[in-house]
DNA sequence: ACATTATTGAGACACGTGCCTCAAAGCAAC
DNA sequence: GTTGCTTTGAGGCACGTGTCTCAATAATGT
């Protein structure tokens, strides 16, 4: 087998190392390494020298054999919240999924659920965390100063953080989730185009109206309406709060006082809920339901015919894309654009 | 910092190396060494013993250092048409851009391309290659028995191959695409939705109706078609053979002689020929049109609304996939199930 | 010129695994 | 017991990088 060493002569199979950056450059390993790994005591040019042997030979410094030497791990955090949803029990069992994978990467995930009505508590959570436990933290938490405090805190001591699936602050490029404002007009063009001319009014069901997610889709959803389909009449948001109760009532007394509904969309991402609600009022009544997320009761309903389309994320890809974004964070690498877009899809019964 | 051989007592921290797998199953490193990469010459109790220990402590091997040790690269062949087609492009793009995330994992990518409709010249090129040269071919070529054979004569030889897209035999574990029934019942759904109880005659327009792909998606289509829309005929399809005249001629043809034509379902992978045949005879006509594949030319025609939906795979995920797929196999591991999963995907102005 | 400091080099060992050699031990048949 | 064969152990070196120590050299100030 050839070495390096003994043949000085680049070899385009194999790919330059240390010991060839250093021969090139005309220094030591040593001195490589420390401009390598930035330690402080060389000449800057020495740094220059080094610097230009990596671009005319076009070095890559082998992660594994460094995090091999290193003995790294990658130790990340997921907070989110208390489970008992479906959605959530998808990205759970994503990344749980995923864990044997991750291991081969020395990635190793915890997941800690924190009530997501209670911001001092989601504060503290993340104040207990430091580099000592962790090396990134992907947090699922609606937007509050005090959540967005101990974000930049965290932050502050060196843990790298990644908001996930519900947007924090306006920090459009490290986040994984998908454009909700996409997601809500893609609704509102299922339901014009499968509506197709058929005017009336319209049912918007949501968790709650003041999450960002909310505001966001509904917006998109509007948008679309008011421009291509003037027809349709939205209603105004009706609120359940995640109560199976109030979902029953607000439901059934807007049935009750509207008359032309011809189509019910279903913002919340627990769609749960809004369509046991929906069941009681609409035996077997003519209307196009759009709802979020594939989980086992929205699945259940695309077969069954009651709901005629989903507007989802993948949450496999989701963890998946956290995991990489929080490894590319802590290596302070880039990531690949193209793998890490979120896509809003349609799910049909015909491609589930 | 710790060391295994320092500190006895099992660390939850650190991963079970090959010394620790040793001393509980009461044997030399050598010999775990010889059980674990499967040389001969060791007794059936010795294995037992070794394999006990690996499920008792839980070792997995870490593939990072054996790859280092073993210097090991993957190299890896697409086998592709010859470029000049737009979603062809697309996934020639992927696979560049991908280079960078791949080299990390040492795993280097030729692109070969061939005349897809000269089978002998396809058989010559994977009979050329042996693992002198590759470890693993993906192939995206037409089922012909001249193809078969040779790809199973590579498989003899030692190198692994994966069907890239065109589906080669009906072995759906090991293949890289998507299920291209579903994918023809979706733009059938879309198409029946869309025009939602207005009757009339479907143009189906393929490239040549004699491929697995054009087949399957024909099949599907029409399922769901008289199922589901029975007020719909859907003609007989329309080939073009790739032959931009053709196109014209035939599409022309038949608006000339069909009068209710309320839709046009593209099912060939590259829609551009079709689209602007389809141009000269529909000057602003209503008319449902689903094309697949997203390309500059398709993405085009959905922002300008001539084209109402796509049915699409994404050509990222299509070479990622395959490049994992093709790991796994030189590596005799399994894949994330739910991470191959190529989604039929739907794609409208809104969820671009 | 000298002392002092800043910079560099040489070398070692580590990470976890693969792969090799050589010797030692176990086992069988005679 | 001797011979020959099979199975095992001990140990070393390799992969590419990180991280030490200690010495050697260069640059600086006086």
């Amino acid at each position: 087998m050839l070495k390096n060493t003994q043949n000085p002569s680049e070899s385009t199979l194999l790919r330059p190392t240390t010991r060839d950056l250093a021969r090139v450059a005309g220094v030591s390993r040593a001195t490589v390494d420390r401009v390598l790994n930035g330690r402080e005591g060389v000449k800057k040019k020495t740094v220059d020298k080094v610097n230009a042997a990596i671009a005319e030979i076009g070095f890559v410094r082998n992660l594994a054999a460094a995090n091999l030497a290193k003995s790294r791990t990658y130790r990340f955090l997921f907070v989110l919240p208390h489970s008992g949803e479906q959605f959530l029990g998808e990205i759970l069992r994503h990344i749980h999924e995923a864990q044997t994978v991750f291991s081969a990467d020395m990635v190793t995930t915890t997941v800690r659920h924190v009530d997501q009505n209670d911001p001092f508590k989601i504060a503290a959570v993340l104040a207990s965390i430091s580099t000592e436990t962790f090396d990134g933290v992907a947090i699922m938490a609606p937007e509050t100063p005090q959540v967005r405090d101990a974000i930049q805190r965290l932050q502050e001591r060196g843990v790298h953080t990644l908001p996930f699936i519900s947007n924090q602050a306006p920090v459009r490029d490290q986040w994984v989730g998908i454009d909700n404002h996409a997601a809500g007009a893609t609704a509102g063009t299922l339901m014009g185009r499968f509506l197709s001319g058929r005017p009336g009014k319209l049912v918007v069901i949501a968790d709650s109206i003041l999450s960002r997610a909310s505001l966001e889709r509904r917006s998109g959803f509007d948008a679309v309406i008011n421009a291509d389909f003037p027809h349709l009449d939205a209603l105004p948001s009706l609120e359940t709060y995640g109560a199976q109760d109030r979902a029953n009532r607000i439901v059934s007394e807007t049935f009750r006082h509207q008359s032309d509904i011809v189509g019910i969309y279903i913002l919340a991402s627990e769609a749960g809920g809004p369509l046991s609600a929906i069941a009681n009022v609409l035996p077997s009544q003519r209307c196009v339901i759009i709802a979020h997320e594939r989980t086992p009761c929205t699945v259940n309903a695309l077969i069954d015919g009651t709901v005629d389309a989903l507007v989802t994320q993948d949450p496999g890809h989701l963890v998946r894309s956290a995991v990489r974004k929080l490894r590319a964070l802590t290596d302070g690498r880039s990531t690949l654009q193209s793998q890490e877009k979120i896509r809003v899809e349609i799910v049909m019964k015909t491609n589930l």
